[in-house]
DNA sequence: AAAATTAATGCGTTATTCTGCACTTTTTAA
DNA sequence: TTAAAAAGTGCAGAATAACGCATTAATTTT
């Protein structure tokens, strides 16, 4: 029986078993104690199970990985993002945010779609790459850890030279009085810039963050070409919204 | 027997076992053990089997995820990551470049480490993200969606204008004759100004690297302060680079 | 098609990994 | 604190793997 085979029994086994006993396995496999404390010890140091004098446990909680985005809403953010696809045009320059919301519309990307997008974000990045047509050019600079995206000026020196044709802008806020807010200034002063450097705005929104006010301002309703969300346009909560000549999809 | 029938009969061969001893095969196959094992290693390197000391398994495809970065050989990387590890030191400011060896390195940095860290590699970023005292800054570019690097003269601006303390550098090929080389002349070029950058550097890799060599040269053995793998400093494929004076760790 | 080039293969040798045993150390329980 | 159980350590033997090299097969060039 080879180690690997052992491991996949171990592991196999946490799933009727609370608890392993070192010596029940060892002869339950016909194999030394020695082999059996060994194997605990590497599994062990992988994370993998909790070793204890005598026996080993499942650990259950395995330990938060970065790269398993959390995506919250997620039913509502694809809606969002496959009405999105109809402002996708081949050979664009596009600016693309950052936010879940844009990742699940990124993720709808066909793969074969051709243009050049610029990102401050590591996740989108991330996921774009598996695009091979997309020239992706990521905006470096300090990292804004919890967003995962480059803030400073950095940032808006790359943002100040570039000429997008469209931008797919996340939102954190939309108030029909306030227009687009954000809850950090760095990036409220980002989304500015590339606002700029755009020809075409699309504000991409779950329903949950409109009319709401944060702290740092953005744009104003009127920057933005097009608003596109999860209700239906005619849907109450849109009204106001459409009555005040904004484009609603 | 053409080496591709051999692979696809080994894949195929998975559809039925769930094991492939190297030995059983090579009686099988009428072949001799070497052609397996390193018939084994290719497939091994190509992410679409997991060999082991005496066989081979095979690797279930997950879901395909951007974010489920595959480390192949990940317990070599953990041993070279640990050892590494002497070579932190709170407050420095750090290069750290791209690959799964450095990621793996990454994963195993102290939440609570405090430094200045610069990278181009999107999914290091990410990792590094984690850490709260980490100051982290991504050098921005055109993307090598492959290596998820970024590559190009605005990587090259931002590293000449930077001084590091210390340099870990990921390794395609490490060869006691060429030195550090790489395959694409984008990133050997990108790892060249790193060095520059930096005033120590030190070259992470494991043993599977070593004495081989690629199209592009980085720089030669005298420029690593430290090499760090996965073997033994006494073991005797690093002991030509020991006796050539390299400091192996 | 033959020659030249390149890649693949097998063999002998050396290196590495795995495993169990004997022995020592640490931990647990009385 | 002592005895018993479990774990760690170092070592040896066996199995597996890696390496260098000579040879053969496959591919490309002439």
């Amino acid at each position: 029986m080879l180690k690997r085979e052992r491991h996949q029994y171990i592991m196999n086994k946490f799933q009727e078993v609370e608890k392993i006993n070192t010596i029940d396995l060892a002869q339950e496999l016909k194999i030394s104690e020695d082999t059996i404390r060994r194997d605990f010890n590497e599994l062990n140091n992988k994370g993998l199970i909790n070793k204890v004098y005598g026996a080993a446990f499942l650990v259950k909680d395995k330990p938060n990985n970065v790269f398993d985005i959390k995506i919250i809403n997620e039913d509502r953010k694809i809606i969002v993002g496959q009405k999105a696809l109809s402002f996708l045009s081949e050979g664009q320059v596009i600016i693309m945010s950052g936010g879940t919301t844009n990742l699940s519309f990124c993720k709808l990307i066909p793969i074969d779609f051709s243009a050049t997008i610029y990102t401050y974000s590591l996740p989108i990045a991330m996921q774009l790459s598996q695009h091979p047509n997309i020239e992706l050019i990521f905006i470096g600079g300090k990292l804004q850890k919890k967003a995962m995206v480059t803030i400073g000026i950095d940032v808006i020196q790359v943002l100040s030279k570039i000429k997008a044709d469209i931008c797919f802008l996340g939102v954190s806020s939309l108030d029909l009085n306030q227009g687009l807010t954000e809850m950090g200034y760095e990036v409220s002063v980002v989304k500015k810039e590339m606002i700029k450097a755009s020809g075409k705005v699309v504000a991409l929104t779950t329903s949950d963050k409109i009319n709401g006010k944060m702290m740092h301002k953005v744009c104003g309703l009127e920057q933005l070409h097009a608003v596109i969300t999860d209700l239906n346009p005619n849907s109450p909560k849109i009204k106001s919204f459409v009555d005040a000549g904004l484009n609603v999809f």
